[in-house]
DNA sequence: CTTGACCCTCACGCAACGTGAGGGTGTAAC
DNA sequence: GTTACACCCTCACGTTGCGTGAGGGTCAAG
């Protein structure tokens, strides 16, 4: 590939991104967009690299992600862009759909006003239950290691109700449960590598196929990521490493 | 119209419109929604008509107006729910359509990756041009005192182009700028009242029809909103009142 | 050289909540 | 009556993602 030449300033990028600059100063203060080039007076050069990435930040900003989380995302080594357009494609889809079903609230609303009648607090918000950016953004941490599993778990996930995310997350909760009362009753990762057996077997259920090799990959992931630590932390300090370590141990024991 | 006896407990309403218990404190603390009624215990409780009125704030809130612009326009004395619910369908529809439009951005980026060509950086980022906010609110905040001007209003800039915004602006600007002009050189209201009538004649042209009362009206709303007397203040001390005065004697030479 | 548009870094401030802390209320079960 | 649990209150620190200057440098045209 040859090298791209062409190069914007800041408020070119700006204009054509449809930003702020003081925006742009930000993204490579923080990281998340930093300008390929710079010239010899210190301007902010970028590229056509650089308004791409720019342009995966955008829509994933535009589909309420934090900036942080964006970062990951697109700093993962298995990001891969025609696959991460596709689901963003299929998120965007999702949210018109959101807001049509908004707009027809609205349609009821006028009507029941001509009609002098008070519609149900129920339909006067529909379209408001916004994805839960928590919940999507938990289970996605589950993902990200894995661009065909992200795929495979989006198709799954698409259909889910709300009572299936309760579910989910009972069952994560308790998987989680079982792990911290396993720590604190001084067991070892080894003793309770049948959790993580059940660990992987959850993830594999609702969300993609899941090898014990890649689940080691996830323990990684958890001891590698600050706030998959801050939640194993806060359930029970030493809960990130316990669980890792319970991972691994599984992993082990399968290939014994 | 019969007492509303149904009420909600804080948690019933965040449930029902999808918010959280401390978005509901939160626009209690700054008045933006009032719980119309309290139980003997301080529990906050809310009607259907606190729900409809919710209803409005996460509509405007969801089109990206900041709270404090939503709590203006519901509290202004001229507002109508019906004509605001058509407003915001239109906004609503307006932002399906910018979707829509980085959805085919998208399918384009797929495309060009397949065929292994570059796309305009233009065209990568359709859909992001999101109606600026600013200058809706700043050409809004024009139109509030008159609903049916508002409405003329919103029927003749849904098709205004770039460039039309972008001379509105310039004329916008010229105008302030020889108002400040004026007053610099030391001129009386009287003197300017000229300038107040090619204001007159800009918003006419541009919004919606404005007789001299109306304009008149428009400039107690200047005097009125601090954000009107930020933005005129920012470009000369006094400007605000120079301009309302310079208005009211239009009006008053127009009834001599 | 001057002017005007753009560039840089630095940094205070803000909107809109999120997240506890500490304590009260209501209801059902024991 | 007590306990447990879910919900309620106020108070308040903190976060995210910039907005808005301040103060000064760079570039190109007149």
């Amino acid at each position: 590939m040859v090298t791209d030449a062409k190069t914007y300033t800041v408020s070119e990028a700006a204009r054509l991104a449809h930003v702020t600059v003081r925006t742009l100063h930000h993204y490579d203060e923080i990281g998340l967009l930093v300008p390929s080039k710079r010239s010899a007076s210190g301007y902010r050069l970028y590229t056509d690299a650089d308004l791409r990435r720019l342009h995966q930040i955008l829509l994933l900003r535009e589909l309420g992600f934090p900036l942080e989380t964006i970062g990951r995302v697109l700093d993962d080594p298995s990001y891969d862009r025609a696959t991460a357009l596709r689901a963003q494609r299929e998120l965007l889809v999702e949210r018109i759909r959101r807001t049509e079903s908004v707009v027809r609230a609205i349609d009821r609303a006028l009507d029941a006003l001509e009609r002098g009648t008070e519609m149900e607090p129920e339909r006067l918000f529909e379209g408001f239950e916004d994805f839960d950016h928590a919940q999507y953004e938990a289970e996605a941490r589950e993902r990200w290691g894995h661009t065909e599993a992200y795929k495979e778990s989006l198709r799954r996930t698409r259909r889910y109700t709300k009572e299936d995310w309760a579910a989910i997350r009972a069952e994560s909760e308790g998987l989680m449960d079982e792990f911290a009362a396993a720590l604190t009753a001084g067991k070892s990762p080894e003793d309770a590598a049948d959790l993580a057996e059940r660990h992987r077997l959850h993830i594999e259920r609702w969300f993609y196929p899941l090898t014990r090799e890649g689940h080691v990959g996830l323990a990684d992931l958890y001891e590698a990521d600050a706030r998959f630590g801050k939640y194993f932390e806060s359930r029970a300090p030493g809960l990130t490493q316990f669980v890792a370590s319970a991972i691994r141990a599984n992993a082990a024991r399968a290939g014994a």
